[in-house]
DNA sequence: ATTGTTTCAGAAAACGGTTACTGAATCATT
DNA sequence: AATGATTCAGTAACCGTTTTCTGAAACAAT
């Protein structure tokens, strides 16, 4: 004996608005507007449509509904991971801002590998996503400029929108809403802020040339170097691998490991970074700030516990924003925006000026 | 003029089906078929079909798809908030899991708000997902425990299934999937750690009674006392409202401020009020461990800045599991599974032997 | 050469809604 | 009383797939 394969294992089958309307003893048609909102339909009607479908337990079925008509669309996010403590408030205001205009939200994750990414992107295209926001730093390579374009021409093609969260754009023919933050911009307060203090030797921890989020941000530190007249030794740029609080730890370790302690303070791409060199630091006895001062970067949970000064990224608001560009541009059309947002300094207690 | 509202406002229409069997000169069937997988047909067909695809850069519908078949169905996360790290880990899990089983996630937040619980719930039926996973502490009364039957039932009845995650069974009638850690037998360990090390008067921080979680820690705090034979002091146990780092620190802050530094050890019931903590304590000059001991739970992002020494919690693997007890019972029947998820203890330094 | 199997591909009926079009009452207007 | 306007509700076409049923070639076996 064969069973359709929709019919569930155990239990009822799902009612249908066919049910609804032979139990109110009304069309289908009545039933389908009187659930849709405003229409202007008999009380007597009303409350018996509604009670059919308060007995019969009835939700329509949302597919049923895209495919016939208007439906309340998507909105995709793609990340790297959700448990980055960065993507997670991202993550969040995306979340939150697609609720506020009464969509849903689907998320996927990509683990950083281009072969998901493009898996995502199709499985987004299939769910008719009004938009598909990629948030998240990224090597912008040639071969990655090529994909991004073809994700923004597939997109763009079924009337949906690529977002590029976090990411640099791509060139001014390439349809895509952009919403990055100032990198360089906060990275040049962090390091005058501690040139200012009179540190001249700044460690700048987790360099990783190709990737656009540290490449900005080590930018604005050779920035305010030069701009304080502060001479540039590329020795005081530790290259890592990833930006996590391991590395953090694994640099700063190496650091003072193999060479002399030539630093008097610290400027780490980003708060997990500092986290783990500000442990390494204290193995090797050294405090911060009474030792080695140091900033951070993205004012997450280690400059809570570590009361450390660091740049504050708005990373709510970069996601909220991401959908509303992407809404905005979809009911406007024309050139696609793109916003830089600003970041400002969170002064806490983990610079001392330099003892000289 | 009138325009179906589906047209996009710009670029070409979305392609279908029947557009690329027209242009492959085959029937609507055979290109489903081709698509669909294994179907004997001629390489010649299959070819033509699969540029008519490229050429016009198809995708399927996957609402059209769900509507008419047997379609990859999703999993749905209806969770707090995705930025608290605990969340975020689960989620993790939960989207991996999910991933690999060759579902898509669809993820939601409701604040904390029953009220939007129950719309996502709603929103979750109508999208027909396989499972609706409900992660995260809750206030267990009457009146959850109703609206979680409810939700059980309702999902139940269509094929779908209710999966708690980090909350409490509802009863032998109620058809939900629970997951869940062991929070007493984790606090027990931690508590007990300090105790070992000749502490007494340890501070708990950050009970709610009502609170499934919190309570659950706080059982096995007092356990731990009477095992070890110290009198257990009401006094010594705080409340707080949230389980934030503000709120940790609030409580450490007006604890120093009211009275006598009646403690020597601290147990946290979590890691972010830990931290919290540990700034509260250090903004006296009480140092930890050196002045104080402390414990945390969910060795978290702080239990790293801080070295504390914290109970793990398996985050990632308690979603991963949600998910797949899920489509087990799915495929299985029979009476929901119910697991409970082991704890242990990770030593760092943050616990010294009381000087007495 | 005829028949019985395969192999491949088309026609058409679902799937569960929405909505344009239509029509029957009811009501207001002359 | 006849007509026009307005309300409310039904009919049926359509959304884009999948899948069952069916049929025409092509091939093998007698």
């Amino acid at each position: 004996m064969t069973r359709r394969a929709s019919e569930p294992v155990n239990g009822r089958r799902r009612s249908t608005i066919r049910e609804v309307a032979e139990r109110a003893g009304v069309s289908v048609a009545t039933v389908s507007r009187i659930l849709s909102g405003d229409y202007p339909a008999s009380p007597a009607t009303r409350k018996r449509v509604m009670r059919a479908v308060e007995e019969l337990d009835y939700v329509a079925n949302a597919h049923a509904r895209a495919l016939a008509g208007t439906s309340a669309k998507s909105i995709a996010i793609v990340l790297n991971s959700v448990i980055s403590p960065h993507y997670a408030h991202v993550a969040q205001g995306v979340e939150a801002q697609t609720a506020v205009e009464g969509r849903l939200c689907l998320i996927g994750t990509t683990g950083g590998d281009a072969e998901r990414e493009l898996a995502m992107v199709k499985f987004m295209r299939e769910q008719h996503a009004e938009a598909v926001i990629l948030v998240g730093n990224v090597v912008a390579d040639e071969k990655y400029g090529k994909r991004m374009s073809q994700y923004a021409h597939a997109l763009t093609a079924i009337g949906s929108r690529l977002v590029l969260c976090g990411r640099p754009p791509l060139g001014p023919d390439v349809p895509a809403v952009v919403v990055e933050y100032d990198n360089a911009g906060g990275a040049f307060a962090a390091t005058s802020h501690l040139l200012s203090a009179g540190h001249e030797r700044i460690l700048c921890l987790g360099r990783r040339p190709g990737h656009t989020t540290q490449d900005g941000r080590v930018a604005g530190y050779r920035k305010a170097l030069a701009a304080h007249r502060v001479p540039h030794d590329p020795a005081l740029e530790v290259e890592g691998t990833t930006m996590e609080w391991h590395e953090g730890y694994r640099m700063m370790k190496e650091r003072l490991a193999t060479g002399p302690r030539d630093f008097t303070a610290v400027f780490a791409l980003n708060d997990l970074i500092a986290g783990g060199a500000y442990r390494a630091l204290a193995e090797h006895g050294l405090r911060v700030p009474d030792d080695v001062s140091m900033v951070g970067f993205d004012d997450l949970q280690p400059s809570l516990d570590l009361n450390l000064t660091s740049v504050h990224l708005p990373h709510e608001e970069i996601g909220r924003t991401a959908v509303r560009l992407a809404l905005e541009h979809e009911a406007r059309g024309g050139t696609p925006p793109h916003v830089i947002l600003g970041t400002h300094l969170v002064i806490r207690d983990s610079v001392r000026p330099r003892v000289s």
